[in-house]
RNA sequence: GGGCCUAUAGCUCAGUUGGUUAGAGCGCACGCCUGAUAAGCGUGAGGUCGGUAGUUCGACUCUACUUAGGCCCA
């Protein structure tokens, strides 16, 4: 028999005890064991880092990531789920920083680059317990004791596989671009790249960092006038608000289309001298009109005919051969400055041109932010030292060199821990040839399915597009380690990459496991600075190399996951676990992953790949990915602390459950930005938890009753409202699983909720007689037969979506009863559909009796009676086709409506009209243009052709051909009338009461008052009683003589006593209606 | 400055290929019902789908522009 079903069930504490009953009985382990020999699903998790606490949008993620291999596994798939953690990063350096009170790299060499490694390692897992917590307590089923860790020796192997790859693949001869000459052809190649860089703290920041240092500033900006060679008295002028980068000039860069012009000035200005020829955009004239008017102009050119011009340097000590030359380039514009750019090795741009056209590479501005030896009279000089542009500008003034001067605003990049300006200096790193293979990125993303569509050409296909070469290195300390080793002679082209510890040991000797043993660890470690302690010698000259001081990008780290969560290939069964786990079905990752994980992923996975030799659709290693949005506050701010609006994910799962927290995330879709707030979770244990909970527990409190199980030869289900279910049932196994197929996760649970709807508005309430009924008939066999597979179908439809309160409702309906069931509803199969055919006929028939019912509600609130009083006729006028099966719903609809006579009319004149109405979607392709003329002709037909229609006849009117198609027919009623139109039918009542049915009426209410005291007295659903009533009323006299033994029967009473004297007891009246009676109910004996 | 997304009822969100009366839940109002239900149910009010223009017989849906917000990039 089943267990009772507590009455005040509690959500949060059932799913402690489902927690404890996995955990004791293994449950996930199981899913896992059970399933070994079955066909793959794979998903693949991505690190989050653990120096900080997780917050709802990872609950989220985990709700989302939990679903789907939930699903594949009861439809009988194999299902790894690996956790990992991110263990390298700036923000983990970020708080050693702080905590450490370091700002700069010098800080850190101060302090000791070992202690501050440690330090960094220290803090990687600070709230990884928090996460854990988390994740079990929301139902996550996650490998969370093997976890994958970016730190590990393994992992870091699979890093130096991969750069080994790309370090052994070349540029094919027909694809090598145009990257300089020093740059080699291999798919790993250092080279330089221009890094905001803040002198003062000695490092390069982070896009993020920048950003967020951004102030407006008032610099004073200077054009200077460049002497051109050849030609007689005649300047280049060009503009700068960095006059310090003047210093540095190698070059002037023109815009090939914009036009240029030669202007001789007339007199002296300011800026220039009588008979001095300037040359600058004819855009630009007009700004500078006071240095240069007036003038005559000498001739104008394309920017493309100036490209070779030389000039004259600044300065003396710039004088080098090689520079100072006009060249073209389209990013030169004439929206400010002369429309001319002088060139230094402090932009991007300008690194890029200077690359390009061979222009050697001048920085007499160093990293420490100070002029160089090579600057001359500047030599020592701070870069924003305020005196260092008046100076510059003074000393060319003086040699007539400044065309003008002049402040101006403009947001310039700041150091957000120091403060100090940030420059931009180019620095060294090592780069992979993404952009080499941008079209097999393009190519590969072609296989994965987005979800949101819109991503794929989107976001993601546009970064695609513009992909650059991938600088994997950064200039930090904690992080995977490079492994690349260089000769110390520069002009020696020695160096080495080590593709795998065993490698390493190869090149470096035997003492080279000594020389990593980190004896705090106990074991053998790869990070700084252990490994920069290995000394290779150069395979060309023999002198030692030393390791290139870098540590890996941790994008670059996290991205080749697909590798290097089984330390592939180097890790021994790493080559078996991975073949089966290539590519990946399913991952779903925040939206600020494209540029992040989603990219790394496909950028590492399809250099893999094209190395290995893999077909076009396994070049990306995910085909199925749900990219997220934010979680918002309830207004729709981000959630921060500083805001104090976070809410805290344990404090959802203390006050409503884990099942509701997760289900409130299924039913939207998850890629829209979403504001949450607590509410939502409570409204959907009302929703959806409640009525399921009490649906089960209704189920469970009559099977108790009439001692009820399961048998399988009770399952010849012909009542409609079993068979309906039945194929609501299956229609809603259908949707899930077609919504889940699809990654689509809000049609999944719109169907579910839905299902529920239909199970406890009309199901339960139109079949509680039929279990509470004495006779045990065949009516009553199906009914509980229906029931009970509905519910434990459900159950396990459920299952992955809430999977705390299925497996406690499972436990009891299949467990307790079947003993050879899978003891967990999660070892349990993806139910089968219930039927193999939906009744389409039965599904809209019984869709239409629901709505009588609603306009019959409809009719009674309108004419104020109540639903207790039975009334005589119920009248239902249809048009289509449904007509019989509306006729087998007669009861279901009486019952409901309280009614005594259900009529059905195909059609009646005095309750509706028959009214036409234009069929556009018919009309439209056949009339176009004359298609209103049309509509206005139908919407005036007379009745008589209206008629005509509905019967299936053509009509001509007005020159115009009409068919039954073209129009549509609908009933009208008439106003004044009792009676409710809808879309196809017209329902009347006849609300006329005779004396027996006032009676019955009343009858009802006294029922009514007595199961109420009933509830009072907390009797039992079974218990029997006896009834008093003492009333001199007369029509409540009548109305108990009438109906005695109904109310008996109603009320479970042995006996009903009537007397007119009131008791003498001090007890006071009720009221029936507008009677007093006195009513008392006790227990029978 | 560029790319992408979002904008639908008081709130949170659905809305399949352009088609007649744009849906749900919450909230609100009114009412009903109660021997599964810390309840449940029904009905109603409430939006012309951010704005403008266009394509079309017809636009929440397609196009362009625009406004506001968001994310990413520069």
């Amino acid at each position: 028999m089943f267990k009772p079903v507590q009455k005040n069930v509690n959500f949060p504490a059932l799913e402690e005890n489902i927690l404890k009953f996995w955990e004791e009985k293994q449950i996930f382990q199981k899913t896992s064991e059970q399933r070994s020999e079955c066909p793959e699903f794979v998903f693949y998790d991505g690190p989050p880092g653990t120096n900080g606490r997780p917050h709802i949008g990872h609950m989220m993620q985990s709700a989302l990531k939990d679903l789907w291999p939930r699903y594949k596994i009861m439809n009988g798939f194999h299902v790894i789920r690996k956790a990992g953690w991110d263990t390298h990063g700036l923000p983990i350096e970020l708080t050693a920083e702080r905590e450490l009170k370091l700002s700069s790299k010098r800080d850190i060499l101060t302090f000791g680059e070992d202690k501050y490694i440690d330090y960094c390692r220290s803090t990687v897992f600070r709230y990884k317990e928090s996460w854990e917590k988390a994740i079990r307590r929301i139902g996550r089923f996650l490998d969370m004791e093997h976890p994958y860790l970016t730190l590990s020796n393994d992992y870091i192997q699979s890093d130096w596989y991969l750069l080994k790859l790309a370090w052994n693949r070349k540029l094919e001869p027909d694809r090598i671009e145009l990257q300089g000459k020093s740059v080699s052809p291999r798919f790993l190649y250092k080279d330089y790249r221009i890094m905001p860089y803040c002198a003062r703290c000695g490092t390069t920041l982070s896009n993020f960092e920048v950003a967020e240092g951004y102030k407006d500033v008032i610099d004073m900006t200077l054009t200077a006038k460049f002497r051109v060679q050849g030609m007689e008295n005649t300047f280049i002028a060009a503009w700068t608000t960095t006059a310090w980068t003047l210093l540095s000039n190698v070059a002037l860069a023109v815009g090939p289309e914009v036009d240029y012009v030669a202007v001789k000035l007339q007199g002296d200005t300011e800026g220039a001298k009588a008979g001095q020829t300037i040359i600058m955009a004819a855009a630009r004239l007009e700004a500078y009109k006071k240095q240069l008017e007036p003038y005559d102009l000498l001739w104008t050119r394309k920017g493309s005919e100036l490209a070779g011009l030389e000039y004259f340097p600044l300065w003396d000590f710039q004088v080098n051969p090689q520079a100072h030359r006009v060249v073209s380039d389209d990013y030169v514009t004439t929206e400010d400055g002369t429309g001319i750019v002088h060139l230094a090795l402090y932009g991007d741009d300008d690194f890029r041109i200077i690359r390009r056209e061979g222009f050697p590479l001048v920085q007499n501005v160093a990293e420490n932010g100070l002029c160089t030896q090579n600057a001359g009279q500047y030599a020592g000089r701070y870069f924003k030292d305020e005196t260092l542009d008046i100076d510059v500008l003074k000393d060319l003034k003086q040699r007539d060199l400044l065309l003008a001067k002049e402040k101006h605003e403009h947001s310039y990049p700041f150091c957000y821990r120091c403060d100090a300006a940030l420059m931009y200096f180019a620095r060294p790193g090592w780069f992979l040839r993404t952009a080499s293979y941008r079209p097999e990125m393009l190519r590969a993303n072609a296989y994965i399915n987005w979800q949101p569509n819109h991503i794929k050409e989107g976001r993601f296909g546009n970064w695609l597009e513009n992909t650059i070469d991938w600088n994997v290195t950064r200039e930090r300390y904690w992080g995977s380690p490079f492994p690349v080793w260089a000769c110390a002679d520069p002009d020696c082209p020695g160096e080495v990459c080590a593709g795998s510890l065993d490698e390493l040991r190869q090149f470096a000797g035997s003492e080279t496991d000594k020389i990593l043993f980190n004896e705090k660890l106990g074991a053998l470690d790869l990070h700084k600075p252990l490994i920069d302690r290995l000394k290779i010698p150069c395979p060309h000259c023999s002198k030692p190399m030393s390791r290139e001081n870098f540590v890996l990008d941790s994008w670059f780290n996290a991205g080749l996951m697909f590798i290097g969560q089984w330390g592939y290939p180097a890790t021994l069964g790493s080559k078996e676990i991975f073949a089966r786990q290539y590519p990946c079905d399913f991952i779903c990752e925040a939206i600020d992953q494209t540029r992040g994980w989603f990219y790394t992923l496909l950028a590492t996975s399809t250099l893999f790949s094209m190395c290995n030799d893999f077909p076009e659709q396994d070049w990306s290693c995910y085909r199925n990915v749900i990219c997220t949005d934010l979680v918002l506050d309830e207004e729709g701010r981000k959630m921060s602390k500083s805001r104090g609006n976070v809410i805290d994910p344990a404090t959802l799962f203390e006050k409503f459950g884990a099942d509701a927290t997760r289900w409130s995330f299924y039913t939207t879709n998850p890629w829209n930005v979403r504001r949450f707030s607590a509410e939502n979770v409570k409204d959907c244990v009302r929703d959806v938890l409640l009525p399921l909970w009490n649906s089960y527990s209704f189920f469970i409190t009559y099977a108790r009753v009439d001692n009820w199980t399961p048998n399988k030869t009770d399952l010849c289900q012909d009542h409609p409202l079993d068979r309906w279910l039945l194929g609501e049932l299956t229609r809603c196994q259908r949707e899930v699983s077609q919504a889940l197929d699809q990654y689509d996760v809000a049609p999944a649970s719109s169907a579910c909720a839905r299902f529920l709807d239909q199970l406890t508005n009309w199901y339960i309430r139109r079949s509680r007689r039929r279990f509470w009924k004495s006779e045990d008939d065949h009516d009553k066999q199906s009914a509980y037969a229906t029931l009970y597979q509905v519910l434990t179908d459900f159950c396990l439809i459920l299952a992955p979506f809430m999977p705390f309160v299925s497996e406690e409702i499972y436990q009891n309906l299949v467990t307790t009863v079947k003993p050879e069931a899978p003891e967990s509803v999660h070892l349990a199969a993806w139910p089968k559909p219930a039927l193999d055919k939906i009744d389409e006929e039965l599904a809209a028939t019984m869709e239409f009796a629901r709505k009588i019912v609603r306009s019959g509600r409809d009719l009674r609130q309108k004419h104020s009676i109540k639903v207790r009083q039975p009334i005589a006729e119920v009248k239902a006028v249809i048009s289509d086709g449904t007509f019989d099966g509306i006729k087998a719903m007669k009861d279901l609809i009486l019952e409901e409506l309280n009614a005594k006579k259900f009529t059905l009319l195909k059609d009646d004149k005095t309750l509706v009209q028959l009214i036409a109405k234009p069929n556009l979607k018919a009309l439209g392709p056949h009339f176009k243009n004359e298609m209103n003329k049309v509509a206005e002709v139908i919407k005036a037909f007379s009745p008589d052709v209206v008629q005509q229609i509905a019967d299936g006849l053509s009509v001509k009117k007005d020159g115009f051909d009409i068919q039954p198609d073209d129009v549509i027919i609908e009933q009208q009623a008439p106003t004044n009338c009792p009676i409710s139109n809808s879309e196809g039918f017209t329902v009347a009542l006849n609300l006329e009461l005779s004396d027996d049915l006032v009676a019955e009426g009343l009858a009802r209410e006294i029922v009514h008052c007595i199961q109420n005291l009933r509830r009072e007295a907390d009797l039992e659903v079974t218990d029997q009683i006896r009834i008093r009533i003492s009333t001199d009323e007369s029509a409540i006299i009548n109305a108990i003589a009438a109906h005695n033994s109904w109310i008996r029967t109603e009320t479970l009473a042995k006996d009903l006593s009537v007397a007119t004297e009131p008791p003498n007891s001090s007890s006071k009246p009720i009221k029936i209606d507008q009677y007093s009676v006195y009513l008392t109910v006790e227990k029978a004996i």
